[in-house]
RNA sequence: GCCCGGAUGGUGAAAUCGGCAGACACAGCGGACUUAAAAUCCGCAGGCCUUAACCGGCCGUGGGGGUUCAAGUCCCCCUCCGGGCACCA
């Protein structure tokens, strides 16, 4: 018999039983239903409340069709969060979107023959079906943003628009990563140990391509330096950022190149990029990739050249692939050209090397054996010459490569004797009074490429005019007037995977008419990358219906920056360093205050089956429906925050959520039993009887610990641990209870409570039984209980007494007891003496903190 | 190679500021209820030694060293696991 089948055979036979059985099928469906029915129940309220406003957003799903346990987990912490805040007075923006553009929904149109507006439509009723199943308090009806419809993406066109208008987008033909399997180009980012990301066994094949690029690099300072201003994320997901976007600050000089040897008539140029200036003199070779520039003009009249360097680019190519580029063996090949220093005069000869990269810096390096670890091996290889030329302090004969920077130049002409810090920048300066070079900055980010060859997804607002027109040659690229907004995507598009953009298959899209001249024009046919949908979604929350605007200034900047986002560490890059970029963009458009979208950041840890990430192809995925079909929505998301902090890894073990349905079912029960007392309760809560008193204590400590854990530290396991043993410890008065040791008003007082605690994490429970002891209203619009430090004081406290740091005894001593009293009553007791007997007592401490008292007792 | 996390009972974990290690659960074991089972309720539960049993003792937070009256927590060294970056000049 499978565990389903056991479990609803116990149901049944329970339900004969056992009226007050908690059954979440039918609790839940029934307030899902009366919630569903009140569109409005999950607004925020307008910025002209006076409350403290609190935007908490989780990362928008994919409409994939099924909702999927990390998303689950995603929610269950946005949702615990935004129901506590607004419990605590704020008025709080809790949106849900749909991240609707993209490749699936044109594999699924090929399968299926379904169009992807329709395929993706009904995946996002089905997915928002089994959210509201799980009790998500998301403002559908008021805010839910959709990226796939033009209401949306015409203001992905309009901001493109803006972005052209201010030269932040622009096209150009360069080498892109191509996926076979998508048949489009990759961003760099998409692009993971040289295969797809999408695609882990497909390598990334690189095509020369006309596309449309971001200017992302304009703001590649902002975006490094603002991460060190940003202590609410992540310091893993700032590290992540720093090394995306790779600044590295140095020098460019440039070497001439001379025919031969002693010839002294420049032939050509050779810059490089270098962040060590300093070490110049040391310079005993030069090393240009097998892709530079020169290295293939001078290859065409060299067939032994040539060779060389095609070996070296297939290796090149080959290590890219396999993601193990670093650990090839160095080689090169000597070009038979020499270069110039220009700092020296000397002549220096040129090779070219497998490790050097044409697309980072200059793809041309100056050879410092003495100072660079990679130079000194292809020095050592082809003995060429190590010339030391920085020195440490003491370290004179420190052995080579010597690469530390908090040193000294010798043997450096005029520099000799300077720090290397300071002979970097006088070098750099020196460089370019005469010309040859300058300080310069390089990023490894490059600028965005957002053309994809894709049906689903964005048409980019651009013409081409065939005629072309004053000012502009044939074929020449005008952009819409945003009078032409939206440029809608066709319906009738046939998808096929044969290359190139399905649009440029639809006549009646690609012919049009040039907004300037009138003459016959072409439509661009590449979309958006959707990326550029994400890339400000969480702004058109705030005014998702404004048919005028992207959205209102005002609203936006009332609402952020966000103060809660949480998601998955794997957009540590991607969609954050874009949604950063884009924020700062609309600031310099006026449109935002804010610089940065989101002032904390949140990566939960991933949700884990048998050891390993749930995937369909390790057969290890648990479907939330089955969970909440057989535990119900409450255990479900419940354990998802009870089982590990939310930033671990979490390993999902059916037993746990076995046992947090048990443990609602006993509050179900307990409530049960108690709420006519409940309901007729009147009067305020005493702690006259010292049971109410010792109840009425437990509950105001479990108060302050959920409200502490929850807003300090996160920690949703250790509230709901905190919840049960609460719980136990009103069950395990029962008995004392039904003999009236304790008044209704104080029972009401505990369990009114104990429903509104559990309100942030099983909202369908604390619904019911908010409503079974016949309170007003509904329980998440209630305010958060307020601990009260005098219900909550001891009146006995424990202390730990040990003896040279071991634990002798625990004693009971009154709550005020001052140190002399401890210190007497530590020596008083029996197991205490017993440890001292035969002993000298050379310390009695007594440690006094917040978090209690204990007795050190040092003996010899 | 570099940079971040992490390692605590059979399992998930707790211990928040250096102060009783293992809260709360899961799985397990014993008992009550039952013709029986399920459900439910009560109890036991880190390891080892000692004991007929109690009582008691010792060890114990990946390993080794250190600081301290006191270390899971701080410092130094090492191992393993996860993630990120990586001929980036």
């Amino acid at each position: 018999m499978d565990q389903a089948s056991t479990w609803d055979a116990a149901k049944s036979g329970a339900d004969r039983n056992e009226p007050q059985r908690y059954n979440p099928d039918e609790i839940e469906p029934r307030w899902q239903a009366q919630w569903d029915a009140q569109p409005d129940l999950y607004a925020a309220e307008p910025h002209t409340s006076g409350k403290p406003k609190f935007y908490c957003l989780e990362m928008l799903p994919y409409p994939s069709g099924q909702l999927h346990m990390g998303h689950v987990r995603n929610y269950a912490i946005g949702d615990a969060l935004a129901r506590f805040m607004r419990m605590r007075g704020y008025n709080v923006l809790h949106p849900m979107g749909w991240d609707a553009f993209g490749l699936p929904a044109e594999n699924a149109a090929q399968k299926n023959n379904t169009p992807p507006r329709e395929w993706t439509l009904k995946n996002i009723a089905q997915m928002k079906a089994q959210m509201r199943r799980i009790g998500f308090s998301y403002d559908w009806a008021g805010i839910e943003v959709t990226t796939c419809l033009p209401e949306y993406y015409r203001w992905n066109q309009w901001f493109f628009l803006k972005m052209v208008e201010r030269g932040l987008a622009y096209r150009k033909s360069s080498k892109v990563n191509w996926c076979p399997q998508c048949a489009t180009v990759l961003a760099n980012e998409q692009v993971v140990a040289g295969c797809c990301w999408r695609h882990e066994d497909q390598i990334v094949e690189q095509r020369e391509l006309e596309q449309w690029f971001l200017r992302i690099t304009r703001y590649a300072d902002e975006l490094l330096d603002g991460l060190d201003e940003m202590p609410g994320w992540p310091e893993k997901v700032r590290t992540m950022q720093r090394n995306w976007i790779g600044r590295s600050e140095g020098a460019e000089v440039e070497f001439a190149v001379t025919a031969a040897a002693d010839g002294m008539e420049e032939t050509a140029r050779i810059k490089v990029f270098t962040t060590r200036i300093d070490t110049i003199f040391g310079a005993t070779s030069m090393q240009l990739a097998p892709e530079h520039a020169l290295v293939k003009e001078w290859a065409k009249a060299d067939a032994a050249l040539s060779g060389a360097v095609a070996t070296m680019v297939a290796e090149q190519k080959a290590a890219r692939e396999t993601g193990d580029i670093g650990n090839i063996e160095k080689h090169g090949v000597a070009t038979g050209r020499t270069a110039i220093n220009p700092f020296t005069g000397e002549t220096l000869p040129v090779w070219v090397a497998n490790y050097i990269l044409a697309d980072y810096g200059t793809g041309a390096i100056m050879s410092v054996p003495a100072h660079d670890e990679r130079d000194f091996e292809f020095a050592s290889k082809y003995e060429l010459p190590v010339k030391r030329v920085i020195v440490g302090a003491g370290e004179e004969e420190a052995p080579l490569p010597y690469i530390g920077e908090d040193a000294f130049l010798i043997d450096s002409g005029a520099w000799t004797g300077q720090s290397c810090a300071a002979a970097q920048q006088e070098m750099a300066r020196f460089a370019q009074e005469h010309g040859f070079g300058k300080k310069t900055t390089t990023y490894r980010l490059k600028d965005w490429g957002v053309s994809r060859q894709r049906y689903w997804g964005t048409p980019i607002p651009m013409v081409y005019c065939e005629r072309g027109h004053e000012g502009l040659q044939p074929g020449g690229v005008v952009p819409l007037p945003e009078s032409a907004l939206p440029v809608l995507l066709p319906e009738q598009v046939e998808i096929t995977h044969e290359g190139g953009s399905p649009l440029a298959r639809v006549a009646e899209f690609l012919h049009t008419t040039c907004p300037v001249c009138g003459g016959p024009a072409r439509r661009e046919t590449d979309t958006m990358d959707t990326f550029v949908d994400s890339s400000w979604y969480f702004y058109r929350y705030t005014d998702a219906k404004d048919s005028l605007q992207p959205f209102d200034s005002q609203t936006a900047n009332y609402w952020f920056p966000i103060d809660q986002y949480i998601g998955g560490v794997e957009h540590a890059i991607l969609h954050l360093i874009y949604s950063r970029f884009w924020t700062k963009v609309m600031r310099d458009m006026g449109l935002i205050a804010n610089s940065e979208p989101a002032e904390r950041l949140f990566t939960q840890g991933m949700v884990i089956k048998d050891g390993a990430k749930m995937s369909k192809s390790k057969g290890n995925v648990v479907s939330p429906d089955d969970m909440i079909a057989r535990y119900g929505a409450d255990a479900t998301r419940m354990y998802a925050l009870f089982a590990a902090p939310p930033d671990r890894d979490l390993e999902w073990q059916e037993e746990g959520v076995a046992g947090i349905s048990r443990f609602l079912a006993r509050v179900y029960r307990l409530v049960g039993r108690y709420r006519e007392v409940v309901r007729e309760a009147t009067g305020k809560p005493s702690a006259a009887l010292e049971l109410e008193q010792r109840l009425l204590r437990s509950l105001h400590q479990t108060i302050a610990k959920i409200t502490e854990d929850f807003q300090a530290r996160w920690h949703f396991n250790t509230c709901i641990a905190a919840i049960m043993i609460l719980v136990n410890e009103i069950t395990g008065a029962e008995a004392a209870l039904d003999k009236g040791e304790i008044s209704s008003a104080t029972l009401a007082e505990l369990l009114r409570s104990l429903a509104l605690l559990l309100a942030p994490f099983a909202p369908f429970l604390a619904a019911e039984l908010w409503q079974q002891m016949g309170c007003p209203g509904q329980v998440f619009a209630q305010s958060w209980p307020v601990a009260d430090a005098e219900l909550a004081r001891e009146n006995e406290i424990e202390v730990p007494v040990q003896v040279n740091g071991k634990l002798a005894n625990v004693i009971k001593l009154p709550a005020q007891a001052d140190e002399a009293a401890i210190k007497a009553a530590s020596l008083a007791d029996e197991r205490v003496m017993a440890r001292l007997v035969d002993k000298t007592i050379v310390k009695h401490l007594v440690i006094d903190k917040a978090s209690g008292k204990l007795v050190n007792l040092v003996v010899k």
